[in-house]
DNA sequence: TCATTAAATTGTT
DNA sequence: AACAATTTAATGA
């Protein structure tokens, strides 16, 4: 019952968090006032499950603030993918466009504000709306690019690379414009996001900042090099 | 607004 | 995994 339930405390968004949300810019003012109507917006407590695999999907969701965890495991087996999702970042659409069932599990690593556009609202936009037509082939395309990075990480398996790329894909300026050259995120966070111990997170984004690609800061780190970050190789 | 205290996060062993 | 040090957030005068 987790969208009831969700559902149950959604609200109205504010119009600072209307501004966060990046794909409302391209918009005309009729389409505009026809997603704003349909917007809903959740408060979410750390650890709390947005969506669940197997679940028809409802919504198409997106972080206003906060972070979420997508766990792409089966049914089955174990844990395939883990990917974090970031403040400006939305998910779902492919499933939304299929019609079909969440594959993979939303979790949040925080406290988060949460927003979602409803299955019958985003179909009528992607059937008339060309900007938001843009909107999701880009996102799907940068998606897929990302994808492909980081399984040729995960192969290499050297624990600075993974951070590194990690953390570049959490700074993805098209995928989660919210973040900036700030993200919020602890090392505890970056560890459960990466699978890795906090201690050799916390080794890692030394490493990465002697090599002056970040900086850490309390309870986040700013990015310097993002380029570099990508590039990074295992040493 | 400032000072004090509690909580969260980081750095180190 | 445990501990100490540091930073932020919360509280109340």
């Amino acid at each position: 019952m987790v969208v009831p339930h969700l559902l149950r405390r959604a609200r109205h968004p504010t119009e600072v968090e209307l501004m966060d949300i990046p794909w409302l810019i391209g918009l005309d003012p009729q389409e505009r006032a026809v997603a704003v109507a349909d917007l809903k917006v959740v408060n979410v407590a750390t650890g709390e499950l947005l969506c669940r695999v197997g679940r028809p999907a409802t919504f198409w969701f997106g972080v206003v603030d906060g972070l979420l965890k997508m766990s792409n495991d089966s049914a089955l087996g174990m844990p395939i993918t883990f990917t974090g999702v970031p403040p400006g970042g939305w998910f779902g659409e492919g499933t939304v466009l299929k019609r079909e069932v969440y594959r993979y599990n939303i979790q949040a690593l925080r406290k988060s504000v949460v927003a979602g556009v409803g299955v019958a609202t985003f179909h009528w936009l992607i059937d008339r709306s060309i900007p938001f037509n843009r909107f999701i082939t880009q996102q799907l395309n940068e998606r897929l690019g990302q994808f492909i990075a980081a399984r040729e990480i995960d192969r290499l398996g050297d624990p600075d690379a993974r951070v590194a790329h990690g953390l570049a894909a959490l700074f993805h300026p098209v995928l989660y414009p919210g973040v900036g050259s700030l993200l919020r995120i602890t090392q505890q966070e970056l560890g459960y996001l990466i699978g890795l111990s906090r201690q050799r997170v916390n080794e890692a984004l030394h490493a990465l900042q002697a090599q002056a690609l970040i900086r850490i800061e309390y309870g986040g780190v700013r990015v310097l090099d993002l380029d570099g970050l990508r590039r990074h190789l295992p040493r």
